[in-house]
DNA sequence: TAAAAAATACCGACTAGTTGGTATATAAAT
DNA sequence: ATTTATATACCAACTAGTCGGTATTTTTTA
């Protein structure tokens, strides 16, 4: 496979999602999608074996797309201090920033698309949308597990509903943003989470 | 219009509702919808203008029964007790037994399943979705508003960011619950946000 | 109060257009 | 010259919506 073909398949899959966090995934045709990336039937069928197949490499290519911008933003906190506590509170800041510098409000969140047309999808893709959920949560938790060994909480809780609490409220925040069009939305609500999490373990 | 048709117009939209949180609006068709409701495409064209006057009709009852929940609950916790924040810890902790009573997981909100398929509705639709998140915003403010009069916050912080975390959270945990199957997520997330707000109020 | 009229509630076959997918031809690259 | 990449033409299944007609209830009238 050469470069050219894999250059047209990552065209087709951005072209792909960002039209269906618009339209959902049922209600993007793949005519549409060729119509916006500019090729036609024959070239789609050729890089996916259909639309299911798609839906699988859409889902995969988000996932490891997210977890390497939260890798990114970890390392680059881990190199700003070494307290545990001020690594996870500069890793907060820095992700309210990337959303507030994105260009346009934030488009949305794959697998919360899918999910709301979970029915839609074969065990494959749903299994991959848990496991991507499932890894922000380690990504999350192993923050915790450090802060832990040096500040105690001011309330005892247990440190995976701390973690998912930050995908919640990300995922709680984009549909904010999305609804009220309102770009503020989702940074304010990882900072309120910031908050939160300053209040627990006594940052005060 | 007599009563007869009142009701079939009410199974419909409560038939149709459970499919479009698990298919999506796109992804269900009105074949489908008539087939779970046991009627036929001639009735569904006699009560609903069309596919698009189905979903402006599942948000409008929608918004109806999730504000008449909450104003509910809030009724339920003033009941018990005149001290404004013991009724706002009160409220969300009834709403957390409330999710946890559920005799399923969370089904999902329409609001949610709406937003990330936007573009397929007429702004009408669009519109009531906003005007439904934006009364939620307000719903909570209210509580936030007689609360702050008492009690001094810990952390100043905008009262409408706090009211929106609340819709944040609870829609964040419903995708976490959905995606993980895993029902006991979104009452404990209605926790930890209650635990948050006894740590801005200070009432640790 | 019983027949007549009218409004309400529902049915199922039909249509025009769309959908995902296939078959086959053609161009580019190595 | 063969693999890689893209284009065109087509199909069978499905979709939203229409239409003529029927049963049932409610209202009016004699």
């Amino acid at each position: 496979m050469g470069a050219k073909g894999e250059q047209t398949r990552e065209h087709i899959l951005a072209t792909a999602e960002s039209i269906i966090l618009q339209r959902g995934y049922s209600g993007t045709s793949i005519e549409e999608i060729i119509g916006a990336a500019g090729i036609t039937k024959g070239g789609f069928f050729y890089h996916f074996e259909g639309k299911s197949d798609l839906a699988k490499k859409l889902i995969l290519r988000y996932l490891d797309n997210d977890v390497a911008f939260f890798t990114g933003l970890a390392e680059r906190a881990r190199s700003l201090t070494e307290d545990p506590l001020q690594q996870l509170l500069i890793f907060l800041k820095l992700m309210a920033e990337a959303m507030e510098n994105l260009p346009d409000a934030h488009p949305g969140c794959l697998v919360a698309s899918f999910t709301y047309e979970a029915q839609q999808f074969d065990d494959e893709v749903r299994e991959l949308n848990a496991q991507g959920v499932l890894s922000w949560r380690y990504i999350f938790l192993e923050h915790f597990e450090k802060v832990v060994e040096k500040y105690p909480m001011k309330i005892e809780k247990p440190l995976d509903e701390l973690a998912d609490m930050l995908s919640s409220v990300i995922e709680g925040g984009i549909i904010m943003s999305k609804v009220l069009s309102d770009r503020n939305i989702l940074p304010n609500q990882i900072l309120q989470y910031r908050n939160y999490i300053r209040l627990v373990f006594g940052d005060v």
